[in-house]
DNA sequence: GTCTATACGTTGATAGAC
DNA sequence: GTCTATCAACGTATAGAC
C-alpha cells in the first residue's frame, strides 16, 4: 500500500487539488488579500498539508501563474493557426473567449498580478510576452500593408482583444447582474463570442 | 486658532490625504490585501488617525468606491452629450480613456472589487448600473433599426468599448514593459486614444 | 503522508495621555 | 485633533507525534 508509487500519486493529487484550490482563492483576492487557511479550508485539508506541498505562500502563487501561463501559450499559439487575417483573428479571439470561459480564475490571478505591478510576472512580461507582441505586430503590420485589412495600430488592435476577452472572465460577476441575475449559459456564451468575433473583424475592416 | 472652522478645514484635509492613498493602496492589494498600516505610512499619518478619521477599514473602503462612482457618473453622461451614433462614442470612448489616463488607481479599485464578487457595490451594479445600460443598449439598438451603424449587439459593444478601455487603465503596468520598459507619454497616450476609438468606430461600420 | 499544537509576526481596532 | 501603547484575532510557518 504504502509503496513509492503510490506516495507519488497522493502527492500529484493533492498537489493538483491545492493549485486548484489556490488558483481560486487567489483570483478571489488577490495575493497578499488570499490566505493558506482559507485554501486549506477550501481544499478540505489540514493547513499544515498546504506547507507540507509547498513550502511558502509565495511558491504556491509563483506555480499557479505558471500553470496559467502554460494554457496562455497554448491559446497564443492559435494565432497562427491561419495566414489568412480573418482565419487567424477569428480564430484567436475564439480560443481566447474558450479561456475566459473555462479558466476565469487564472484571467483573474493574471490581472490581479499585473495590477499589484505585477512583481512576479515582470520577467515574463518583458521577455516571452514582449517576443510574442512584436512579432504578432509584425504579422498584423504586414496584413495592413498587403492591403488585407484596413490600417489600424497593431497594438491597439492585440490590446482591444486582450481587453475585451478577459472582461468576460475579470468582469464575470458583473456580467451576470447586468444579465438580471441570471448565469450565463452555454448557448448565450456561444453567441457572445460571435458578437466579439464580429465586433473585432469588424473593427479592421473585415 | 482652534476655532470649529479651523478644525472643519483640517478634517477635509486630512479626510481627502487618506482617501487617496487608499485608493492608490486598494488598487494595488485589493481590500483584502491592503492595510491600514500600509495607508497610513504612505500618508505620513499615525495609524491611530486613520482609525479617528474613518472608524473602520469597510468604511474607508466604501468610501473610495463612492469617489470612484461619482466619476464614473459623470463619464457615463458623456454617451449622451450628442444624438450622433459617431459623436456619442467617440465622445464617451474618449471619456472613458481620459479617465483611465487620469483616475488608473480608481478603475483598479473598481475591477478588484468585481473580481471579489462585488460584495460591495452589488446593489448599485443591480441598480444604477443596470439602469444605464439597458437605456443605452435600447439607443443603440434605435441607431442600428435606423441603418445609422452596422447590426451590433448593444451589450457586446459597451462591453467591448469598457474591457478596451479599461485595459489602459486596470494593464498599465504590462502596457509599460511592452513598450520597452519607457513610461507613455500624453502624447503617446493621445495616439492611443483615437487609435481606440477608430477601432471602435470601424466596429459598428463608422 | 497526516495532523495537532504552537511559535511569532502582523492585522484591525481602541484607550488614554497630550 | 495627535499619537503612543496595547489588545485580541489572525497571518505564515514549523515541530513533532502519529
Amino acid at each position: 500500500m504504502s509503496t513509492p508509487a503510490r506516495k507519488i500519486k497522493i502527492r500529484k493529487a493533492n498537489e493538483a487539488l491545492i493549485l486548484e484550490t489556490a488558483e481560486r482563492v487567489f483570483a478571489l483576492s488577490g495575493y497578499q488579500g488570499a490566505s493558506i487557511a482559507q485554501i486549506a479550508r477550501e481544499a478540505r485539508l489540514p493547513k499544515a498539508n498546504v506547507h507540507y506541498y509547498f513550502k511558502t505562500k509565495l511558491d504556491l502563487y509563483r506555480q499557479v501563474l505558471e500553470h496559467i501561463l502554460d494554457d496562455w501559450m497554448e491559446e497564443a499559439s492559435s494565432f497562427d493557426e491561419y495566414a489568412d487575417p480573418k482565419q487567424a483573428l477569428r480564430t484567436y479571439v475564439q480560443a481566447k473567449m474558450e479561456f475566459s470561459r473555462k479558466r476565469p480564475f487564472g484571467s483573474r490571478v493574471w490581472a490581479s498580478e499585473i495590477m499589484a505591478g505585477a512583481p512576479v510576472m515582470e520577467r515574463f512580461l518583458g521577455t516571452i510576452l514582449k517576443k510574442w507582441v512584436d512579432e504578432r505586430a509584425r504579422i498584423i503590420r504586414g496584413w495592413v500593408r498587403d492591403g488585407k485589412i484596413d490600417p489600424v495600430h497593431p497594438r491597439a488592435l492585440l490590446y482591444m482583444i486582450w481587453g475585451t476577452t478577459q472582461h468576460y472572465a475579470d468582469f464575470e460577476r458583473q456580467l451576470v447582474i447586468l444579465n438580471g441575475g441570471k448565469v450565463i449559459t452555454d448557448r448565450q456564451y456561444r453567441a457572445r463570442t460571435d458578437q466579439v468575433v464580429n465586433l473585432v473583424l469588424a473593427s479592421v475592416g473585415l
